[in-house]
DNA sequence: ACCCAGGGTCGTC
DNA sequence: GACGACCCTGGG
């Protein structure tokens, strides 16, 4: 495959940091001149933005401009979005301010499935060193420039790890977890072809919360960064206690119901809760 | 050295 | 429906 290059001009809603940084991915590093390099699908790409330009090289299976239009979300008019949002109230406003660049991925189902559930109870630095030692055991080599980056295993690749190659990986107690959810979805126990053919919320979350290790929390994330269900609202440890500080008030922030903030979230944001919630997630991570 | 918490889920009461 | 356990690691 042969290097590839694409330049966005005079492009609103992008910011490498913002997108890479906001959590919904694990793959993408930074480079000391301040662009991000990361590996999905076959596909390995170095985002840089120059002033007001938008810099995508890499090495691509198809056509760059196509393979990026796709898993940025080019098409999404963020302005519109962020308008919206920003209308809600003035805390929401803050965080779009803080995080303007953001955009949602488009991420592989499967690789989503099995990077949230090692999200359980864990940090992100970690996250993410498990997720390369997966790849790097059970993924194929690719070489870009002298360097080489190894692809997230298919459910083929990785149904050859047994529940102690998962321990000794680092997984910890997730290893069965990912090791049950591998062959359900290797045996089409759970067809995610099926899953990704679907538009009913309902119906999707239920499949998905049948795989171990996967609750609703992490349903929700899967449905966010990989299906781009926007309505979606993952509630975790960040997200409850920043809609505790600004909305809810308790003074024991772990005693609220997240069935409460649910609520809340439904009848503030609305069908794009997900998005706020990663605009709320980001300003509160990165120490609002 | 010790303790705590991290993009939660699961089994048990 | 509440409650504690759970692998492991970086940071206080």
């Amino acid at each position: 495959m042969r290097e590839q290059v694409f330049i966005l001009e005079n492009f609103k809603s992008f910011e490498p940091k913002h997108i890479f940084e906001c959590g919904q991915c694990f793959r993408w590093n930074v480079k000391e001149d301040g662009s991000y390099t990361g590996i999905f699908g076959n596909n390995i790409l170095n985002v840089k933005k120059d002033g007001n330009k938008i810099i995508f090289k890499g090495i691509c299976e198809e056509n760059i401009i196509k393979t990026c239009t796709e898993y940025f979300n080019l098409d999404t008019n963020y302005e519109k979005i962020k308008d919206e949002l920003s209308k809600i109230d003035d805390y929401l406003k803050t965080s779009i301010s803080y995080g303007n660049g953001i955009r949602i991925l488009k991420q592989d189902l499967w690789e989503t499935i099995i990077s949230f559930i090692i999200s359980a109870n864990n940090n992100i630095p970690r996250i993410k060193g498990i997720i390369e030692r997966i790849s790097k055991k059970y993924g194929n080599e690719i070489k870009w420039n002298e360097e080489s980056f190894y692809t997230f295993p298919t459910v083929e690749e990785l149904s050859k790890a047994s529940v102690q190659d998962l321990r000794e990986l680092g997984l910890g107690f997730r290893d069965k977890r990912v090791y049950e959810t591998t062959q359900m979805i290797l045996n089409k126990e759970i067809d995610l072809d099926k899953i990704k053919n679907s538009n009913d919320i309902e119906y999707i979350k239920e499949e998905l919360q049948k795989l171990p290790g996967v609750g609703g929390k992490v349903a929700d994330c899967i449905m966010l960064f990989s299906l781009n269900k926007f309505e979606v609202f993952p509630i975790d440890v960040w997200v409850r206690r920043v809609m505790n500080e600004l909305y809810i008030k308790n003074e024991d922030e772990t005693k609220v119901d997240k069935k409460e903030i649910a609520k809340l979230a439904q009848e503030k944001y609305s069908n794009l809760a997900g998005l706020a919630q990663q605009y709320l997630f980001y300003w509160k991570r990165e120490g609002a």
